[in-house]
DNA sequence: CTCCTCAATGAACGCATGTTCGTGGCGACA
DNA sequence: TGTCGCCACGAACATGCGTTCATTGAGGAG
């Protein structure tokens, strides 16, 4: 999985794959690749193609022209699974998993390529259940990306898990120094005030996508 | 461009090639196509996707395999142009143009698929500078797409002009009868009044894209 | 009726493209 | 030194796949 462990060649194939994908929409053709990286035959391509293959780089469409598919963490590239709802309000209770990231997908969302640049590998989405931030331009039903990180900033939206009562919320983030306030956006709720010990920060959202149409 | 006048058959094949690309990843071939479509000759697919490609539909690159790429709009699928900058807080003047649409693009933007459905054609981007809407979780440097509308709600968060300033600025909409209040998300900063007669809404945010990585 | 355009048909052509195979250099290791 | 795995090479093969052409039939205009 690691981008490391392949050589400079491969690393060149994979970026150039990306790129072409990029301008023009579909995959490069092996001798696409074999030109544009400046090797001696079709075979080498298919070579490295292989070894990035079974590395979990991409996807081949075997026997099918210009079957070639660059993943990002063995998913899709620019594509985020969604794992389940999240109540932006009260505290819901999550089914049995600590985490998210033990969940199945139910859907799958194409994110903005440039925006976020490269997706991490370990973003996931959530749809909002509820109005509760709805000051903060995130509607029910709207979804937020959110990417598991070590250290928040007062302010950052993150996905609150209480330990003892064993839900998630998705508040705005404050640590007053002895408790920590999770703020909601939305002038009739009240903060919710939890001891550090109790809260497990599970990811900072990254991205909020609305849609009104 | 109008998605009249195409046979039925034409808008089977343009299905197809999007169903197809969204599944795979990459286009179909034309013989992908005939047995999709229940086509007798390939000559059939080609004449049909000459005609697809004359009226805009479909992008196609000559001699290459699968070289069909579907547009819309005369745009390439699932992004949109962005425009420019727009300031959040004090409206800030327009170079010459009465409308964003006259604009040269920027930059590009790759929307998500599946949240925002099937991207309107005349959508647009922008990209927010100032901290003004920061309550709204539009920050410096975030996305948003909008589209143009006719009638906006109250709350609704919009592209305002105002024709005698000459200025462009986003904030929230809401009509009070007399005069239109155009708030903005930032406790600090005051509303603006204008007179309805004054103000023409360029858009309506249908989607805010931010990044934080 | 004839002429013409639109839409479709089947076959063939020829280059594009994925695949396979035999070969060879090179460093690691015993 | 010999063997082995890694990586690269070049050629050949078999389809894949876009393109073209000669025909045909169904309307519409004259």
């Amino acid at each position: 999985m690691a981008k490391k462990g392949l050589s400079a060649r491969q690393k060149r194939i994979l970026e150039f794959i990306q790129d072409f994908y990029e301008e023009r929409s579909y995959p490069p053709t092996i001798r696409d690749i074999q030109q544009a990286c400046s090797i001696s035959s079709t075979s080498v391509v298919d070579y490295n193609l292989r070894i990035l293959e079974r590395s979990g780089h991409i996807r081949r469409d075997r026997e099918v022209s210009r079957g070639i598919e660059v993943l990002v963490g063995g998913r899709r590239r620019g594509r985020v699974p969604v794992l389940g709802y999240i109540a932006a309000g009260e505290p819901s209770p999550v089914p049995t998993q600590e985490s998210w990231s033990d969940f199945e997908a139910i859907d799958e969302l194409e994110v903005p390529q440039g925006l976020l640049g490269e997706v991490p590998a370990d973003a996931y989405a959530l749809r909002v259940k509820g109005t509760s931030m709805i000051d903060a331009l995130v509607d029910d039903g709207d979804v937020v990306i959110v990417r598991p990180v070590d250290s928040v900033k007062n302010g950052d939206m993150v996905v609150a898990w209480l330990q003892t009562e064993k839900e998630v919320t998705l508040k705005r983030f404050y640590n007053e120094g002895e408790r920590i306030r999770l703020q909601p956006a939305n002038s009739t709720m009240s903060p919710i005030y939890v001891d550090p010990e109790n809260l497990e920060v599970q990811g900072k959202v990254v991205a909020v996508l609305r849609s009104n149409l």
